[in-house]
DNA sequence: CGACTTATTAAAAACGCTTTCTAATTAAAA
DNA sequence: TTTTAATTAGAAAGCGTTTTTAATAAGTCG
């Protein structure tokens, strides 16, 4: 590896001046300018990077601490992430919770002494269920940048971009209640512990309530067997005639198991199920999904929390993102 | 931030000591050691991991360069990753080619001046189909170790890790063949395009050139409606008794198209696809899968890597995954 | 022509740490 | 008491940059 040194000594001037001759600095004539950097290209010299940032106090990357990244939503929402990384040359430094608190907490403390600039972070569950976010505050208190997406700790100030987990399932419920009449509306969830997953049954709920219909919840968070629990249910509530699903796997489960008793869909019954593009083609017929703008959630929280680290009096915002509501072949 | 110079100012020794208290230096004694401790403690002292990366020449850290994160193959061999990497005490910093070389060049030019110790790589398709990989040559010419897995370039000598592609679809089709009495195979695959694609189908059209039948390969990968083109092919060459399918995707839809068809499965028809754990329970019957140990490859990687990093006299290894034929319902 | 800018380069300090080398103190040995 | 060895602490150099300050040469002006 070259170093500024190097090339000063090989020039006969000194550091300082090849720093500034590289870095364009009117303090140096035109002449030593080139002859600097045509020796630089030479040499392929690089600035060492750990240097600069041990000086300059800037790390110009960003810690992103994501719960997994074998869900298509965040790995969505990395993808977003990264892309808006690199548009602003900044790297990022992954770190996976496992959704626990200790790897989490780790994560945190490790990079937060000089790594990174900032964070950008889906609490863990374990965190979020237990509701110790302790480690987060510090993070906040040592003040270094911290921004929520998804999942996100309602007592801890700072920049959020989250989804609106409400208003997506209450429309898509109305939608099956006003559209297609439908009178039995059942949710099916496996994320009932998360703070996402009782935003959307609520919001569920609230439209069953709103229309004067009776809920009609079957948890799955610990089910040993997903497919037999709502094949089960199905034969015992005959009269289910539309399921929403709040998670991207029981929806296509549903459609199998309904078909399987012999429903015709859309027909007898309407699915909606959470996805990405690609989810829909995984069914058949093809699920009608509630669509987050995962890629979006992931490129607007780097973009914010940029302009956080760069900005003096940054104010705290939390955007929502909208769903879309994407409908197929298994609704009307 | 505290630093050592803070502490050592604060209990009036110097900074040399106070560092080496923290470190357990012997020259030091236990009851200074023990005063130098207990402030560090009190004050939350951490030591500044870029000026110690700076110092060390080492930063504990691996480059991790992937094509896309949001195909589940990659996203799994990245957690795998990112797990070994905990457990030995190192952080990743993960870049996206999003297939193309120049953004793969950058990544690695970027972080090669200092920042790892080491890469984790999946060639790009573009360098891989134009055979582009100078850029990567270069890194090791440097002296900064590089580990490539899944997508290889055979012509650069590194550590690799790979899987064999070839071998567990020539060993799933002659199951179907041996095992199920399958006379009729049809191959569908949508990433004909890919290495990984042309070796699949020469496992496959190996075997049933070995066991003197005739193969049958559906090509979907620029298909318009893959639904309508499986389905209009199985109505046209009802003799299929078994599919092969090579990708994650085409394996549930042919299953769904079998169904709609009238067809029983696995009695009638036979379908093996390419997947991971819970890609099962998206299809009825449960999905038979070849199942790649992405995270067992992304394991190994930084592990084989580190050891790399670590060892004078490291030979390059070339090791081979094996991937595991998972038999569930949609076979016999 | 001496004081005063201006342009250009060099020197030195600093970022926060590790580590080697040196110095001082104490205890043990002679 | 002197010598030697062991123990402990400090000073200083250095990692590769950036940046502030100082130095030198050259040009400007009254």
């Amino acid at each position: 590896m070259t170093t500024l040194k190097e090339l000063a000594a090989l020039l006969n001037i000194s550091v300082s001046t090849v720093s500034k001759a590289l870095n364009n600095s009117h303090e140096i004539s035109d002449k030593t300018r080139e002859r600097v950097k045509e020796l630089a290209a030479e040499l392929n010299y690089k600035p060492n990077r750990i240097a600069q940032q041990l000086k300059t106090n800037k790390t110009k990357t960003i810690g992103v601490i994501l719960p997994t990244v074998t869900n298509p939503f965040f790995a969505e929402v990395l993808h977003g992430i990264e892309m808006a990384a690199t548009n602003n040359d900044y790297d990022i430094i992954v770190c996976l919770s496992n959704e626990t608190m200790h790897k989490e907490q780790r994560s945190l403390e490790l990079l937060s002494s000089g790594s990174v600039d900032g964070f950008i972070m889906a609490v863990a569950r374990e965190s979020q269920v237990r509701k110790q976010t302790q480690h987060i505050q510090t993070i906040l208190d040592s003040d270094i940048p911290v921004l929520m997406f998804d999942r996100v700790v309602s007592d801890i100030n700072c920049d959020k971009v989250i989804v609106d987990d409400f208003k997506s399932v209450y429309e898509a419920t109305e939608y099956l209640i006003e559209k297609e009449q439908r009178k039995n509306i059942l949710l099916v969830s496996n994320i009932e512990e998360l703070s996402v997953g009782k935003l959307r049954t609520k919001g569920y709920s609230k439209a069953l309530e709103d229309y004067n219909l009776k809920p009609n919840i079957l948890k799955l968070d610990n089910a040993f067997d997903v497919e037999e629990s709502i094949h089960n249910f199905l034969i015992k509530n005959n009269e289910i005639d539309a399921i929403i699903s709040i998670d991207h796997v029981t929806g296509i489960v549903a459609i199998n198991m309904a078909k399987k008793l012999g429903k015709e869909i859309p027909k007898d019954l309407s699915v909606v199920g959470f996805g990405y593009e690609h989810t829909q083609l995984l069914s058949s017929p093809k699920i009608s999904i509630i669509h987050q703008k995962a890629h979006k959630i992931g490129e607007l929280s780097m973009k914010l929390l940029i302009d956080n680290i760069n900005t003096k009096d940054h104010e705290w915002q939390t955007i929502v993102v909208p769903s879309e509501l994407k409908l197929s072949e298994s609704t009307k």
